[in-house]
DNA sequence: TAGCCTGACCGGTATGGACCAGGTCGATCT
DNA sequence: AGATCGACCTGGTCCATACCGGTCAGGCTA
């Protein structure tokens, strides 16, 4: 009854695929509280059963596009909120309404020491990418940053000249972090980060280091020095 | 067939819920990589459709609590991984393996701000519960807490002496934070904080800013200040 | 004995029917 | 005009059945 196993045998499209994806296009234009077609008016529509279509709704559901209210219909969810929470330092200050900028003051391989070595995952002396970048937001110095790349995992990293935001460039290497671990403390500045952040030796900072996942290879490992008066982080958490 | 209807007509434990309750207390005491009850066994035992005990194993695969390997069964996951991120300073002082202690240096009822009513959702003028507390780890002084609570949702809340965690009194009550929204500065210390914390004044300290929402409730804002030599944030955080 | 094959078993997909509880809204009754 | 009632919608639950493709162990063949 099915034609298309006769054309296509294999990796046909999946029913309960086939009405998620229209459904998806439907909403992604909608605006928040819009109402989705019913259940059964999808039934009608595709020929197919309702459990189907329920299979297709309850993933746009779980993925918090959706929301089912009993009694009154399925409609668009609220915007899916603080969606992304890992983010770079372009990317956060763009988010602030401000303009990134970045100036390398290091980019070199480097052989790997102890502690970055842990840190990556790697044996100490195996080949690192480092780069050192001075970051500042609307033209004001904002932080300095020690970013340790895996120099395996990016092959000619920064040979074609510094990508704008890191986080960018590991994304268009399908690299793009998916989970971190980030320890945030405050210190004094030494005379060397008070030199290159324009303040004073022993001012308070705010020290950020980052150790980055993408599909559990460690892509970056990173260390913060911001000016505390210059930086404040924000963060927005939810159990479940 | 369902003698329970005649007992309580009203309020029927739903299948797929009696189903998901059994394989969850079954699993939870399971090392991870046990197998499953098949779903084909839990039909047979519990007399239902095939459906009704997807639907109850979909909700504890959704909880991440177990794993489908189509050919082969239903396993127990992984350890829910960092369960819990948040967290108070009790408990995150007992993660780390530390003795947690608090001393209440201020706890009283006071009319709300104009800054901590906004932050807690009420006008100024509402009353609010002021906790400020001196916290140490190991008897070592760590930082000073203001803690503003939403006396309208916690009446009589530090009449009968205070609690030793705030978010387990908190959870005693049903008021867990679910979503917390976080500031997190460096700054130099203050005359009074450099006191209270025996520091010396412009000290380098890490503030904590918290807004914590239960249920879409705000029940608690606090102002923490830390010791730069005795505390740092850690953090791991996942997309998706 | 080494290798293949079969069949039991697993989850994944899909059908189509049924009834329930809760919300909407118009028509009817007071 | 206002309250009420009931069709009619919605999603929520649950049933019985069927076939697919992958896994794996045990038996058969070469």
């Amino acid at each position: 009854m099915d034609q298309v196993d006769l054309v296509v045998p294999r990796q046909r499209a999946l029913k309960h695929v086939q009405v998620r994806e229209h459904v998806r296009s439907l909403i992604e234009a909608q605006p928040p509280g819009a109402a989705a077609p019913s259940e059964r008016e999808l039934v009608a529509r595709f020929g197919v059963a309702r459990m189907t279509v329920r299979q297709a709704l309850d993933a746009l559901v779980a993925e918090g596009l959706l929301e089912r209210i009993p009694g009154r219909g399925t409609f668009v969810a609220q915007p899916p909120k603080a969606a992304g929470r890992l983010t770079s330092f372009t990317e956060e200050i763009r988010r602030r309404g401000m303009l990134p900028e970045s100036q390398t003051l290091l980019a070199r391989v480097e052989q790997a020491g102890p502690g970055v070595a842990r840190a990556l995952d790697i044996s100490p002396g195996d080949p690192v990418l480092h780069w050192r970048r001075l970051r500042r937001a609307d033209q004001a110095i904002v932080c300095v940053e020690d970013a340790y790349l895996n120099e395996v995992l990016l092959p000619g990293f920064l040979q074609h000249g510094t990508p704008t935001s890191l986080y960018e460039a590991l994304a268009a290497r399908g690299l793009r972090p998916t989970e971190v671990e980030d320890s945030i403390s405050a210190d004094r500045a030494s005379a060397e980060e008070a030199t290159v952040l324009e303040i004073a030796e022993g001012d308070p900072v705010l020290r950020h280091a980052r150790r980055a996942v993408s599909d559990g290879r460690i892509v970056e490992v990173s260390r913060t020095c911001y000016r505390h008066d210059r930086f404040t982080v924000y963060l927005q958490l939810a159990d479940h």
